[in-house]
DNA sequence: GCAGATAGTAGCGTTACCTAACTATATTGA
DNA sequence: TCAATATAGTTAGGTAACGCTACTATCTGC
């Protein structure tokens, strides 16, 4: 029952939800927040992953809510829909050009903004802290996510990439986006 | 419109979102997040906080539904009410002990246990990049929040301390608390 | 005192969120 | 090949979050 030296994991804990909130602050922009989450996972998801259940699973929630958020999304004009041509069941969300422009009115880029401030280093040390903590959770779910760069899937030969798992090649810039299927690397 | 090296700024931001939300996957137990997240503050305030208004500026909404997830947990027996003898127009939230026995079940657990099982070092270094983030959010807004440990008010004098703007003393152990006038020391 | 700020509540409408039920397509396997 | 099962997505219904506006009560400053 002694207490922990320095900062407790339950301090960690509460401060990171709480960041993750303050972040939206006073924000009552054009769009809520699932719809801002929705935008930016839909604006960073690899093409195997821009779907309602790729968005459910990125954001914890389940299908029927991401279904509602994805239809107020697409009424407005932010998202256009398309049936899948690798799975019937499927659709696909792409952003619109208007969609664009309205990421540029994210709420969040005032913490973007902030963690922008911060010396590279210390950045890039704080990102890998939080991607190691992530990983740890997403083990424990089903889910995890994160990009094919840093996936367990990821096959490259020279300066070609391709997927293991959807056995695909990768263009070199998808590489940077969010998959539903990612999985840590398990040397990493 | 180069690249950033390493992380930039927003996966920094959409990381944290993201963990934030990700912590209470598939949480659905006895309270909503707001429920949650109002006992986890209600448990950590120091005795001028424990208000509906010091829980809304903490969770970044607004007094109407603070008022709202309050009225909840005391109606459930998990908070009690009593008027503030500062001040007239103020009620005190208690946690009762159901209380403090359900937030042994706090989703958030999964995450501070990933967080505890970081190294000491790693961890501490963790959070204190998060507080520069958040004294450097709520700079920008009125708020902010922290313990009196860190806050400019805290005045010490031997073993003693002291608060120099409610002014009046403060127990050892209420330095650990979260309190909603805190400002970050200037030198710090 | 009186004006203006602040603490809290109440009511309304929108949206998030969950569950359960449902359709349609894929996959599996006997 | 065909039936069982799993998966993608939608819909409907209910609870709670959330912001807004309006309101009362109390406090603070002049």
């Amino acid at each position: 029952m002694a207490a922990e030296r320095g900062s407790s994991g339950s301090e960690l804990a509460e401060l990171l939800v709480h960041l993750g909130r303050a972040a939206y602050a006073g924000a009552g922009g054009e769009l809520t927040a699932a719809q801002w989450a929705a935008l930016r996972y839909f604006a960073r998801a690899n093409r195997f992953s821009r779907t309602v259940s790729g968005f459910a699973d990125y954001h914890a929630t389940t299908r029927g809510t991401a279904s509602q958020t994805v239809r107020s999304l697409v009424e407005r004009g932010y998202l256009l829909r398309s049936r899948s041509e690798r799975d019937g069941r499927s659709v696909v969300l792409d952003l619109t050009g208007r969609a664009r422009r309205t990421l540029g009115a994210d709420p969040l880029q005032r913490l973007a903004l902030a963690a922008g401030r911060l010396d590279a280093r210390r950045r890039d040390r704080l990102a890998e802290d939080l991607r190691a903590l992530q990983d740890q959770l997403g083990q424990s779910r089903g889910g995890g996510c994160g990009v094919c760069a840093r996936c367990g899937h990821l096959l490259r030969g020279g300066r070609e990439f391709r997927c293991g798992l959807m056995d695909e090649a990768l263009d070199a810039s998808e590489t940077g986006e969010i998959c539903l299927r990612y999985r840590p690397r398990p040397d990493d």
